[in-house]
DNA sequence: CTGATACATTGACAGATATCAATATGACGA
DNA sequence: TCGTCATATTGATATCTGTCAATGTATCAG
């Protein structure tokens, strides 16, 4: 199910490689994270996934209020971070349901040095 | 000495705020650490961040060559990584010596849910 | 003082991106 | 089937940003 890849961070759930402290980055490596680090470096698209980390799961409905955007803003952040295995969606009916992957994020925290 | 600061994050020796596993990030703090994560989120400059976080002090002269980048780019990389708090820089004669704060990655690991 | 070296700043420009209006897709209820 | 609702996609636009050439500033050697 999962394709063959040779990327730092990989599935989420593969653990990734040595800390940013230990060696410095390859060029693809670097390539990766920073797109990891860059979708969340919008303070709304940061909000939102702030928003979808404190629950269990999100409805796209409930953030069109909270962060004062339109629809289709809204479908391309989570897109952003869904692409950038931040969070994962599904959807049940006419719903779409967001939540966090840890995996992800403790992958990214691994690599800023992490313990 | 440390100017009065209601940020997040504050000065790199203090704690920062509730990781977002814990709670929806305000407006104002998302604005601020987005700024953080935008400053790693360029393939270059986190790269530049790695050479100098794998390392005890890396002068700037030192990184015009691996990053393959001009001098005036690199200038503006380290301008933005020091403005995000993340690293330091002391100039020693004719050169500038840059170091990482570890006490703000520690921060940024710490937003990211870190124990 | 003079020239050379290391870095910072400025200005210009191409490419990326955050945003919204309009439209398309898909699911549910009547 | 029809209309409505939730979301995704497309297209346009204003802004941001990474890059380099040219120039400015500070330091050291002679």
């Amino acid at each position: 199910m999962t394709p063959p890849s040779t990327s730092v961070l990989g599935s989420p759930e593969s653990l990734c490689c040595a800390p940013l402290t230990d060696a410095a980055f390859s060029e693809r490596d670097a390539e990766e994270i920073a797109g990891i680090l860059g979708a969340l470096s919008d303070p709304v698209r940061l909000r939102l996934f702030s928003i979808v980390a404190s629950q269990d799961e999100v409805c796209s409905c409930h953030l069109e209020g909270p962060l004062a955007r339109s629809q289709p803003t809204i479908s391309h952040h989570t897109k952003v971070l869904a692409d950038a295995g931040l969070i994962h969606g599904e959807k049940r009916g006419r719903w779409m349901w967001w939540s966090v992957v840890p995996e992800r994020v403790a992958q990214v925290r691994q690599l800023l040095g992490g313990t």
